[in-house]
DNA sequence: TATTGTTATACTCTATAACTATA
DNA sequence: TATAGTTATAGAGTATAACAATA
């Protein structure tokens, strides 16, 4: 049966989103990492010393649920955190945390190729802007 | 400071989902219904009489979840079930059901049009077209 | 044998409130 | 006063396994 929801953008955007995240973790499960943990460790890399605010604000991840996140990539030695001033800690990632990485890369490279893959070739250079237009809005 | 994950489009598809699935529920709040319930109700309206694991399939929910699912809406009085056999149970909007749909419906109209709108008009007619291609590949 | 509805359960993700120590 | 990190907790949402009744 057709899904008769299928003229909705909003519904077949949260469906798109589903689809396509649970298609990245498992791509992902050999390296035990989750598609949020390597956004973070992205960002990390991109921005040595952040804290722990600062990248949930970017992530859009609560302070409170950033604690069991960063000390499990802790735990695992994948980042170490220091402290900047009585407040704040800089994170930044160690050599396993770069090597982990650079695997993870890897594995988004190949899964956002294949989702270009899939949007015929006149389309894909709209992908992003209307991606983006639909997060942040006509301006940004 | 800039997300340096923009440049991904299936992060930033994810954020885009998650950015208005909420603004979706915000608005759907007065109503007391959240997104999937409305889904739910189209679905119901636009095939009466379909079965709870039929439904399930087309919207992606498990046979598990929709027990609490379907319930909770039933003890609202927006929906019943009427035994079809021994097994299948055929699902209905009720009078209050169709009257809190249409408002729904209302809701809906105007943040799907809110949608469209944050995208630039040149690109808008390859928005869905794009968002179908990244959930379910190049054919159908 | 396969399917429907169901129960129980667990895990992830997200949200809120409150506390502490610092700035 | 405002901010960073933290704790505790609760609520969605989602996943699996198992069972009874039925097809």
């Amino acid at each position: 049966m057709k899904d008769p929801l299928d003229n909705l953008p909003g519904y077949v955007l949260r469906r798109a989103s589903a689809a396509t995240l649970a298609e990245l973790n498992q791509r992902l499960e050999p390296l035990k990492l989750r598609h949020a943990d390597v956004a973070f460790l992205l960002l990390i890399d991109e921005e040595p010393g952040i804290s722990q605010s600062e990248a949930g604000r970017i992530l859009d991840i609560q302070r409170a649920n950033m604690v069991p996140f960063v000390s499990r990539l802790e735990k695992r030695g994948l980042l170490d955190r220091t402290k900047v001033d009585g407040r704040s800690q800089a994170l930044r990632l160690t050599a396993a945390g770069r090597t982990k990485l650079a695997k993870a890369r890897r594995i988004i490279g190949v899964f956002e190729a294949s989702l270009m893959n899939r949007v015929p070739e006149k389309m894909r250079p709209m992908v992003l802007p209307i991606l983006m237009a639909l997060w942040k809005g006509p301006e940004s």
